[in-house]
DNA sequence: TTTCTATTACTACGGGTGTAGTTTTTAAAT
DNA sequence: ATTTAAAAACTACACCCGTAGTAATAGAAA
């Protein structure tokens, strides 16, 4: 529950962690080489400082080291957003969905989806009652 | 439309300045002291940077400088939030709005809002159409 | 005009980040 | 057992951030 802050390098490795479940150093290189290539050891020295930190954990395998996320997608997604309702949002998520109808960041089709999202958890409300 | 990355203090800072429209290193200080004292030269420091990437800009007046945003709140909040839609919810976003309501953060009268505004926004879309 | 004092400018420091080169280790191949 | 090559460890550097002390400046007061 503490505050995750992780920045954009980070984050794209986590990235590849949350997704591969595990992975050595030269698989996250690899995934992330169809975006932009990094030097083998900016990967290592990220993940070495994301490990100072207790965000990934690895075990060795032969000679390499296999990495795993210590933190889940949902938890990092769940803290950094609420880090940002607080900053700038008033604490308010409403006020963040506001803003996102506002500036037409939605689909129309995702609308849709959005109301029914909604209604189920006006019911799942409901039902805590 | 660039890409905006403000910290902590620097948001902090910018929202005094969003709020007040314009303002002295003192007023922001005084604002600032309700949450917490910040040293009048931390204040100066972290708003000659912002100066420097024209975040901010001033004017003097007698012996002080008086200190104005040059980016609205607004664009602030879409830019930050375009940036955490990309980052952990794959850019989209109506995952990240899903994931606030899985994750319970709105009160009962704010969902009721919410269906309210969607509902406007769909308005919105199809007189587009 | 000289002194006081509020405000700004300059400087600094520890820590984090992006980035990667160089050195060392070690499993694998010969 | 020795060589090789892949991986990790170590080191480095420039830049940003939070934080603030100290020095310089310039209105205001005397």
């Amino acid at each position: 529950m503490n505050k995750i802050k992780l920045d954009d390098l980070q984050l794209k490795i986590m990235k590849v962690l949350w997704h591969l479940g595990e992975a050595s150093v030269g698989q996250i290189q690899e995934v992330l080489k169809a975006e932009r290539a990094f030097a083998i050891t900016t990967i290592s020295t990220v993940l070495q400082r994301l490990h100072k930190r207790d965000i990934v954990s690895y075990h060795k395998e032969g000679r390499q080291y296999i990495y795993k996320a210590e933190i889940s997608e949902k938890e990092t997604q769940h803290s950094m957003t609420n880090s940002l309702v607080e900053q700038l949002f008033g604490g308010k998520s409403s006020v963040l969905v506001n803003h996102l109808l506002e500036a037409d960041s939605f689909e129309t089709a995702e609308l849709d989806q959005l109301k029914k999202m909604i209604e189920e958890a006006q019911k799942r409300q409901n039902d805590k009652t």
